[in-house]
DNA sequence: AAAATCTGCTTGACATACTTAGCACATGCC
DNA sequence: GGCATGTGCTAAGTATGTCAAGCAGATTTT
């Protein structure tokens, strides 16, 4: 039985804007929002941050909307699409073969893409 | 047919809680939403209800959650199913990368189960 | 008719999302 | 070295979502 722990809106939104290479300043400069804010946010100290502004940071960070707006424990429509042919052909990820894939599907990406960045 | 006019928030949960034919202590009652709160939303005195109230709200009055978000003016999220996470963080895969995934995925618990080293 | 109850509403208080200003540490540049 | 700038963070303030209490008019009950 595959445990699930997922991690949190904060740490989640921390990782993205690693990957990304983006100071709080960067995200402020894009989004308007304050890199202060941003900075709770990402430890934890706001509990319902508003969807506009998770939806901001989705789009900069390009990562799903859907999927941050449940971090942030709002109900999400009905599910109809997403990865859910994946999960119908391999079940559920652990956690450590979460990161793995994340890992391998950039590869991928990247080796496609001849695009160089950090 | 029905003329649909372009209603705000606030006067569509209006009719949708007078079509469901409950005060609005009746809905406080089945959702522990103040009454007081519930006569500010319908008119208009608030702006940005959080996600879960308006949640509530559509499962009691058999209305789309998705519908009323947008009335709210919150991005509508597109719903996601199976490995979320994933998919919050690497976005949609094609269908060469899911094929890609599902081998790796594969690799990756035919060698663990082995407990190999490379 | 009075009393009790139901209705929507307003007010005042509180919690919390969010901003502005500033701090401390680090790194780069003259 | 010293100065400028980039980095994350905290403190204090503002705005607003949310609730508890209570009010006025309508309907019901006795």
């Amino acid at each position: 039985m595959p445990k699930q722990t997922r991690l949190t809106l904060g740490e989640f939104l921390r990782k993205a804007r690693n990957k990304a290479g983006l100071s709080l300043r960067d995200v402020e400069e894009e989004t308007n929002v304050s890199n202060a804010y941003l900075s709770q946010l990402e430890s934890e100290k706001i509990k319902q941050p508003s969807p506009v502004v998770l939806h901001k940071l989705s789009k900069l960070y390009g990562v799903a909307y859907a999927g941050i707006m449940e971090l942030a424990g709002y109900p999400v429509p009905k599910p109809l699409a997403g990865n859910s042919m994946l999960h119908a052909r391999v079940g559920r990820l652990t956690e450590d073969e979460e990161d793995a894939v994340v890992d391998f599907v950039e590869l991928l990406r990247s080796r496609r893409r001849r695009q160089g960045r950090q």
